[in-house]
RNA sequence: GGCCCGGUAGUUCAGCUGGUUAGAACGCUAGCCUGUCACGCUAGAGGCCGAGGGUUCGAGUCCCUUCCGGGUCGCCA
């Protein structure tokens, strides 16, 4: 028997026709003198029929049937009586009435049901994930990320780009993530590094003039996982010559643009709304703000700085700020007890605490508001707009502090009170980095994106007398607060070059010995360039509305760096290990 | 490395202040059933209560250790 036809992929057209499809059980139904099976394959399901007056052999042979077991049927499709159409599937007009069965393999029960939304254990479904890949759920993510595949590599060949694979085996680079390492059999104590991303060869082929390259590329960190970080990852990575911000920035919204329209139907505005560095920070508390929702920040160091709270001007006094977010309405919602469970969870960031003012409709509840004199109280009111009923959350102290601190409550706020549209997709751009920040434990500068990244032309000057207000030609694409990928304008000016590098601290010597290859090429005519990679995984867990990035992934790996399927890692023979002059101390 | 949540039939869970033989639903097996599609009815099988130690007359339940899974802080140029 050969497959003439998938089990959804049928039209009116086929009724009546003679047909062979082949798929697993996904439901038995016996009647006692007639078997209904739901035949699953890629496409969707098809009832197929087995009635003992018609061919008895047959419906004996069907009586063995059970879940999971993969069948051939040849048979007709057929109407079905207008009393027994199943409008919840999509072939619910017919069904099979079968003339032919083969049963190419037995199935075991399987330990998880093949079914749409399980609430299983993720230990499980990951331990079986052959199985759970049979789910229609994960198998419709498996076909998104496939399209978006197909339609980068699409996209970015009409507009000019070339795909080039880079090795996988490469150099270690310092800063920057963990690198995975790969030993050396040929060279004693030597090691190649599996790449972090493709920067540096991209960066390489603008030097020989492949003006647009491209690459859907493997990425490895050997750092902690999270529910959107997977030691291994995919990046759509691209690289363009004779380029300035706004080129890169365009041609990108160009392809998500496309994406969500072909994949998902969904008409994006572009150009994408685009916001600095700063004025991200000082709005949301975050480079990479969920927009769906207001409870912007609010400073209010100028009101307080000379206050007799001295938390708040202390705070002040040390170079750092007090602002505050006014959680609308909660001041009546919230219990005492939710309240200091908000002070409990802005500690995670680092916070002392939070102080609040519960806003009622003749006064105040608070314990701070004794120690602020009544201007200064009816000032904070005044600008974050207080209304009864709301709660004025504060937090004093460092900027970073602040930020992170409150950053993280608004979004937590936002939960709380169901303020996220889940319908919304809010894409923007975030520009004008920092091109360096400092690092209190090495006690240096250090790049904030990496250490090609252009600074911007007018803020050159400042390298020498304020690096740490040094903006970067650097950009992130941030969607509904996840960060889908970034990018900048590299240097291509030698002479700049030298001076980031001697900035950040890296020697003469040091530089040549790490980056020797790029600055050598760098010698020889180098086009102006940028780029951009996105997080092909997460950009797939957003348009599939999945919580994780393993659900969009097909074969993921659990928090601590393990796959639960195939056991790896795993020990090696002592053999192997001789080979690469390893020795494993206990 | 820190903090939080979880681990009891194949799966999802219940199991009270420690107290007889650890339950339910779904799934599975068998029998019956000719229009089901969450098929139905009847019967049945299925448990190292994650592991180890302790407290106790007695532990699924309390304590300690440990393993596993998830979330998160640190980390992630």
């Amino acid at each position: 028997m050969k497959r003439t036809h998938r089990c959804a992929d049928l039209t009116a057209e086929h009724v009546g026709k003679e047909l062979v499809v082949m798929g697993w059980a996904h439901k038995r139904r016996d009647l006692g003198g007639v078997i209904f099976i739901d035949l699953r394959d890629i496409s969707g399901i098809l009832q197929v029929v087995f009635r003992s007056e018609l061919d008895s052999a047959l419906h004996h042979k069907a009586e063995q049937i059970r879940s999971e077991y993969v069948l051939a049927v040849r048979g007709t499709l057929v109407n079905r009586d207008e009393e027994t159409i199943n409008p919840n599937l999509p072939t619910g007009k017919w069904e099979l009435v079968v003339k032919e069965l083969r049963i190419l393999s037995r199935a075991e029960t399987p330990p998880i049901l093949i079914e749409e939304g399980i609430d299983t254990n993720e230990a499980v479904r990951l331990k079986y994930r052959f199985l759970d890949l049979r789910r229609p759920d994960m198998q419709r993510n498996m076909i998104l990320r496939h399209r978006v595949a197909k339609i980068a590599r699409d996209y970015y060949d009409e507009n000019g780009f070339l795909e080039i694979e880079t090795p996988v085996l490469m150099k270690s680079t310092p800063e920057g993530a963990r690198d995975y390492l790969v030993p050396s059999r040929v060279h004693t104590g030597k090691f190649f590094a599996l790449p972090q991303s493709p920067q540096l060869f991209k960066q390489i082929l603008m030097v020989s003039g492949f003006d647009r390259y491209f690459q859907i590329a493997k990425c490895f960190r050997d750092e902690d996982l999270r529910a959107d970080r997977q030691p291994e990852f995919t990046q759509i990575d691209l690289e363009m010559s004779f380029v300035e911000v706004s080129d890169v920035i365009a041609m990108n919204e160009g392809f998500i643009k496309r994406c969500f329209d072909e994949v998902l139907g969904i008409q994006l505005q572009t150009p994408f709304q685009q916001l600095t560095y700063n004025e991200a920070m000082e709005r949301y508390g975050t480079d990479k703000p969920d927009t769906r929702f207001g409870l912007e920040l609010v400073d209010l160091s100028d009101i307080v700085k000379n206050s007799g709270f001295k938390v708040f001007s202390d705070a002040i006094a040390r170079g750092g700020s007090v602002r505050a977010l006014n959680a609308k309405g909660c001041g009546a919602k919230f219990a005492r007890r939710e309240i200091d469970a908000l002070g409990e969870f802005v500690k995670i960031y680092g916070a002392k605490g939070m102080a609040w003012i519960s806003v009622e409709e003749n006064s105040l509840k608070s314990v701070i508001t004794k120690f602020l004199a009544e201007e200064e109280t009816n000032r904070i009111l005044e600008k974050v707009g207080a209304e009864a009923g709301d709660l004025i959350c504060f937090v004093a102290d460092t900027d970073d502090i602040v930020f992170d601190a409150l950053g993280h409550l608004r979004l937590e706020i936002a939960r709380k009170l169901n303020l996220i549209d889940d319908n919304k997709m809010n894409f923007l751009w975030v520009t004008e980095f920092p091109l360096l920040e400092y690092d209190g434990d090495e006690k240096r500068w250090v790049a904030k994106h990496h250490p090609f990244t252009s600074p911007m032309d007018e803020d050159i000057d400042l390298l020498d007398t304020d690096p740490g207000k040094v903006r970067a030609k650097a950009y992130d694409v941030v969607l509904n607060g996840v960060e889908l990928g970034g990018g900048s304008i590299r240097i291509h000016d030698q002479e700049l070059q030298r001076k980031i590098f001697s900035r950040i601290g890296f020697s003469e010597e040091e530089a040549k010995d790490r980056f020797g290859f790029l600055l050598e090429a760098f010698k020889y005519g180098t086009p102006p360039h940028g780029g951009l990679a996105f997080g092909l995984d997460r950009l797939i867990m957003l348009m599939a509305k999945a919580s994780s990035i393993r659900d969009v992934i097909a074969f993921p790996k659990v928090q601590n760096s393990s796959c639960l399927m195939t056991g790896a890692p795993d020990v090696v023979d002592v053999k192997q290990l001789k080979e690469l002059h390893i020795a494993i101390k206990e």
